[in-house]
Order: structure tokens, then sequence, then C-alpha cells
DNA sequence: TCAACTCGTGAAGATTCTGTGCAGATCAGT
DNA sequence: ACTGATCTGCACAGAATCTTCACGAGTTGA
């Protein structure tokens, strides 16, 4: 993210002095800022400046927070972080319901608009790099099935052939127990199978990969795939 | 894609709210929708107006979404892209599965509905002109299966009629792993062949021209192209 | 608490798989 | 038939992976 050219911003509130103060504060974090007072110049400036997030208040000159909303994302899907006066139920219920992301209510710190903008941006980056595969996720966990690649929080994991293959079938019922008995049909094509350690000996593996505690063990019975 | 004649979504699902949000949303994208409530009424619906893509909840009145999904993947082969309650259940298999599905999990983002439906339109796209005359770009590798040429970074490569047709194979599906099996039988016609060291062979030769990085191994399972 | 059972772990040997060089077979064009 | 290009698949080495075993740690139920 150092080296990858800046994001720009669009912030639209008809407030000069947020407006102002929060154009600095991420100009100071790296992203290029363009600036817009009332909803016609939003939509214009979107249009012209192609942002790859906007900040939006809700309560603008010409017509509302929710109006901009719809017409940009008419225009083009964009993340959308709103900001509200009060938290007014009805107002964010709207705002989401119209295509925004996520909201803040004023007053908010600069620090938590950064955080929030910052994970807004990474949550679009991961769901356009999903877009382009059939990956399936589960927790901080991503599985690709048809690839057999796994990525655990954008890091991918290097699984042997049989590790791959007992983490889909714990996967395909997630948080439900299987037992070794199970997972030797199933990942071996041992049916009837028992006796032995081998399925503990690649559970053990996984874990090493994957973290121990997506694996839990359930005594007397079998494994588990948790999703956290 | 700005002048390409608009294409068909079918939109099954129960909620009248959800249904028509998503209607919505793609109609605005500029997709034509046609949109169904149930299952027996989804069937029906594909038979009339041949939808270029079909979004599917997987709850339904009637039967449920495999059950749709297999009969109109009987009419006719068309990408599905299913909508499961939660990511528990055995929902998951699908979308792990073999099918041609991708597959999404309530809540979600509009954004990311249109994203993904997107990718596996340009999939479809890829395999179309694959199998016709036009170009194909995978990365710095471009591939024009009408004309059985190929250009790496600008330069062209020459493939033997043995490697340009592994590799069309592989770019078909690029990033999905495919047996040796698979490939002797769909490059070389030979089903149920094994045991021969002939697609390693070839492996090579194509990874000595186009790069040894871009086809990946998978131990114990066979090889993918990378889009690199 | 204790015995009985189950599970985790590390190591090592066995097994399987892949990369590679090469040679004979096959093919296409002359 | 000749020649050069291509295809096929074997043999081998090295790498990667799998399986099993022994034993200590952990868990359960009486």
């Amino acid at each position: 993210m150092s080296t990858s050219p800046a994001r720009t911003i669009l912030v639209v509130e008809d407030e000069p002095v947020i407006n102002q103060a929060i154009t600095d504060r991420l100009r100071a974090e790296g992203f290029e800022v363009v600036q817009a007072w009332d909803g016609p110049g939003a939509v214009e400036l979107f249009g012209a400046s192609s942002p790859d997030l906007v900040v939006l208040d809700i309560m603008l000159p010409g017509y509302d927070g929710h109006e901009v909303c719809r017409r940009i994302q008419a225009q083009r899907p964009v993340p959308v972080m709103m900001v509200t006066a009060r938290d007014d139920e009805a107002d964010i219920l709207v705002g989401l319901g119209v295509g925004a992301d996520d909201y803040l209510t004023k007053p908010f710190r600069m620090r938590e608009l950064v955080a929030r903008i910052n994970a807004l941006l990474r949550r679009v980056d991961r769901a356009v790099e999903l877009a382009g595969s059939r990956a399936v996720e589960l927790g901080r966990l991503r599985i690709d099935a048809g690839a057999r690649r796994v990525w655990l929080s954008e890091v991918e994991v290097h699984l042997t052939a049989t590790e791959f293959d007992l983490l889909v079938c714990l996967a395909a019922t997630p948080g439900q127990v299987l037992t070794r008995e199970k997972l030797l049909a199933d990942v071996w094509g041992w049916p009837g199978a028992s006796g032995t350690r081998t399925v503990d000996s690649h559970v053990k593996a996984l874990r090493s990969k994957i973290g121990t505690e997506r694996v839990r063990t359930v005594h007397g019975v079998g494994y588990a795939l948790e999703t956290i």
C-alpha cells in the first residue's frame, strides 16, 4: 500500500471548517482529496475526479446526502462513508439502503474517521479480489476450491493436497463436528478405517498453518472448523 | 462493453424487498432484468427470457435453489450466482463444489454483487473468446485462439500445436487447477489415460517459452495457469 | 483421586510425485 | 524417401508428502 498510487477521496460537507479539517487530515494521511460543498457540486466532482471513496454529510444544501448517494452510486459503485449530525436511526437506515457502506455520527474523532476509511478501502479491495475467483470466506479464512488456494487474512497459506482436502471437508459444514471415520472416508477414501493417527497428524499440520484455534477438537468425537 | 447489447439477468428471490433492490441496482448498471419469486416461476422464466446469468436465492417456495439450479442447468449451461442466507449450512458445499457457480452470503453489498456478476460474465466471455477467434489477455500473456498465436509482453512466442492446445485449455479457466487426467482428456483426447509423463513434458516445454512461473504446479493434483 | 481412554506431538521411514534428459516414433513438407 | 520438427514416454534423481509409531499430556467418568 505504501508504493501504490494515492487513493482519491471526495469530501462532501457544507460546513467549511469541518470540510477543511477532514481534508487536511486525510491529506496528512497521504490521500488525494477533492472537496465539494453541496449536492450538485458533489455529483459533478464525482464524475470529474473518480474518487476511490466518498465522505458524505447527510445535511446538504441543494439536495441531501441520500440523494447525492443515489446519484453517484448510479454513476459508478463507490464506497461511501456517511456522516450524520445525530445518530438518528432513520437517517442511518435510509443511508445504508441507498448504498452507504459505513456511517459516523458527529462529533467524531479524526482518528476514527481515518481508521474507518482505511477499513472500508480494504474491504472493497478484497471484494474486488474475491470477484475474480470462486472463493469462500470463513472468518479470516478464504478458500478458493478451484484454484486450491487458501488465504488467512489476505496472506496466502501453502497447504499440501491432503491438508487442503481436509480443510475443504471441514469447511463444507463449518462448526459441525466430523468424526475421524467420516474424514477418513471422505478425504482419504478409506470407508470403515479407524485406529490410526493419520487424521490427527494432518490436523496438526493444518493447525500449524491456519491457526490452532481454527480447528476445534471435540473429545471423543472428532474435529470441527471454527469460523474465526 | 458500452456498445454491446445489454445482458439479461434473471433474479430469483422470494423476498420482494430484496428482489426489487437487486433488480433496481442491476438495471442501474445497465442490465436487463427479469424477476422470479419462486422455483417454478424461475424455471419457466429462464426458458422464456434466455438470461445471460441467474442470481438465485437458496431458500425458495416451491422447490429450493439447488433444485432450480439443476433444472435450469439441464436446459442450458448458464452462470449462476447463488445467494445464501448464512454461511453455515451445507449450502457452502455448492460454492466449494464443482458447479459453475459463485455464491454470496447475506447480507451482501450491492457493489459486491455487481462486481461478482461482472466477473462471472467476464469469465464466460473469456471462454467464448477462447473458443472463437478474438484475442484474450491474461496478465502479460495474449492469446489469439483463432489465429493460434501467442504474445508475451508484445513479443510473439512460437508454440507448437500441442503446447498451444495445452495453453488454451489452461487459459479457459485461469487459476483453476486441472489434473493431468483432465488435460489428457481435453487436449489429447485420451479420456481415462494416466501414468504417463507426457503432460509434464509439454508443460516443461510451455514453461520454457512463457515463463516457468506462469504454470503453477499443484503437488498431487495438477497444473494451473497463473494470470501474471 | 485414579484408572481408562483420548489426544497431541515429534521423528523417521516409506511412499508418491515432479522435473528433466534423452531417444525412438511420428509427422509434415519437399 | 529424406529431413527437420514435434511428440511421446521411459528412467532416474531429488523433492515433497504421507503414514505410522511411541510416548507424554490431557480429559472423562466412577
